[in-house]
DNA sequence: AAACCATATTCAATACCATGAATGTGATTA
DNA sequence: TAATCACATTCATGGTATTGAATATGGTTT
């Protein structure tokens, strides 16, 4: 990802370009599905591929921008990777944000299915 | 501005379109100048030219974004035309993305410049 | 009405992002 | 070590945003 911030003379406007990368990250709807997702802890990729309803190489794609601007972090486990926010602040502005566009808190209902991890396993979940 | 959602199958992440239509607008250090420099109410365009550096087409430009988001509202006053943001509740969300950027509140210290408007007359600057 | 002021809009070129398809990787089981 | 599982990466294409340059607009003064 690269900057492309030449401002016409002056830059008064530089200490803004960090906001600015994040706010870019935040731009596209499945990256904040899958933040929301990560809301209540760590999940694993198949987690977020049975809920959103993507495909995985999809969702590694959306990982891989969050994961590049440092906002998420994984780690593997066995056959699983699980991911996780690095800094719940980030919470605090979609939560600012979601204040504004007035949307409930969870429009996202878990539907009923699950992955074969160990995560989705404890739910009621029934896999195709 | 139009929207090119057209998530694969299931949109699940519909919700989040309206979030990621504004979280947009905020994606461009000269918009976020903008907003910041608007923080203490009204002010006109040439105030802006005068802090910012920018051209007075490059800044209308910005402003027609921030306009058509609704984020903020013109009002003419002779000559002079004044921006005001809307929705304060904005701030919410640039302070939180500021809380975790680091940034200090106001980086951008008001250099001692200013245009023949009514509001930067008030101040001790000196136009070349 | 004409000249002038502050500001807005349009246009075109370029840079950047989104996304499907195909393929690669690293850990695990047999 | 070969097959398999969960996940990652690369590539190509089409779409969208950025921004400089030129020009338009609408209120104001004379």
């Amino acid at each position: 990802m690269v900057l492309n911030m030449v401002s016409s003379k002056v830059s008064e406007t530089r200490p803004f370009d960090v906001q600015v990368q994040i706010f870019k990250v935040l731009t596209h709807p499945a990256r904040l599905a899958i933040l929301d997702i990560l809301r209540d802890g760590e999940h694993c990729v198949c987690h977020m591929e049975a809920h959103l309803g993507f495909r995985q190489a999809y969702i590694s794609q959306q990982l891989s921008v969050l994961r590049e601007a440092e906002i998420i972090q994984d780690r593997r486990d066995g056959w699983n990777i699980y991911y996780r926010v690095i800094d719940d602040r980030i919470y605090e502005v979609l939560d600012a944000m979601r204040r504004i566009t007035g949307q409930p808190k969870s429009e996202l209902k878990k539907p009923n299915v699950s992955c074969a991890c160990p995560t989705c396993s404890t739910h009621v979940g029934k896999a195709s």
